[in-house]
DNA sequence: AACAAATTGCAACAATGTTGCAATTTAAAA
DNA sequence: TTTTAAATTGCAACATTGTTGCAATTTGTT
């Protein structure tokens, strides 16, 4: 696990540091996406927040990790798969709220379906999000 | 316009205020959906922060506006359409959010597409929001 | 080991959101 | 129209979340 996180750090020329290692352990732990709350709370209230902050917005800029839109004012945060490359990301997979447990998960499978737009408006990015009973909770 | 507006609060069993009918008529003077902060610029300072918290909340729960998702961290508002109960909202559009000019608006002749979950999922809601250049700004 | 560059933590601050309570306003009664 | 109870507002105080500058520390490299 140690040699694919800094392995993930050192591929995209981020220093390897104790507050990089760990949060994106972090990710890699978890089932579904982190809000930076949930980052403060877990990384055992190790590193400043403002770290977090800063880490976090380095993951993003790299491509790293995606963000998920939310109704509420809470950001998510989740790994992207491999072949997302700084400022071009491919996260066409749906997100999936789940009213009983509350975590947020991606669905890798299911991807995107397509939205045709009104005339005159150009598409860069669709995000779709869910919300129901995962299939754990159910 | 001052009609339809207090029609709407009365017809949701809400007091007709002057902040209720003021920031009402914001939705319905603007072209698409509306932060917190907008409301707060809008409105001309006449309002406590409070008072548009609990009215936005209180839009919120008759169904009279919904809540849009977004990846920053900021919760936009906007007009449901008419048939809209408290509890049970139809906001089966698209949301599109311009990276021009900021703006968000609801598509309503876009009609959410399906989406196939895997097994187990039960799906509630459906949050689609395309984000690109409206027509406005190509 | 030594150095330059990058990163961190601190402090101070700004913005955003919440709660309790007294004062005001609304809606409906007399 | 006046009165009255209930609802709403504004204030104050506070909690949470996010931002910025800068000195101290750590990292990667020579």
């Amino acid at each position: 696990m140690d040699e694919a996180v800094e392995h993930i750090l050192k591929r995209n020329l981020l220093s390897v540091t104790d507050s990089r290692r760990k949060i994106l352990e972090l990710f890699f732990n978890s089932q579904g996406a982190l809000s930076h709350g949930d980052i403060e709370k877990k990384a055992g209230e190790k590193f400043d927040r403002v770290t977090i902050y800063r880490t976090l917005q380095a993951f993003l800029e790299k491509g790293i990790i995606h963000n998920i839109p939310t109704a509420e004012n809470s950001v998510l945060y989740a790994l992207c798969k491999d072949d997302c490359t700084e400022g071009h990301h491919h996260d066409n997979h749906v997100h999936f709220i789940c009213n009983e447990c509350g975590n947020t998960i991606c669905l890798e499978n299911v991807s995107i379906p397509s939205v045709k737009l009104p005339k005159g408006f150009i598409s860069s990015q669709v995000d779709v999000v869910v919300s129901g009973v995962c299939k754990d909770c159910k």
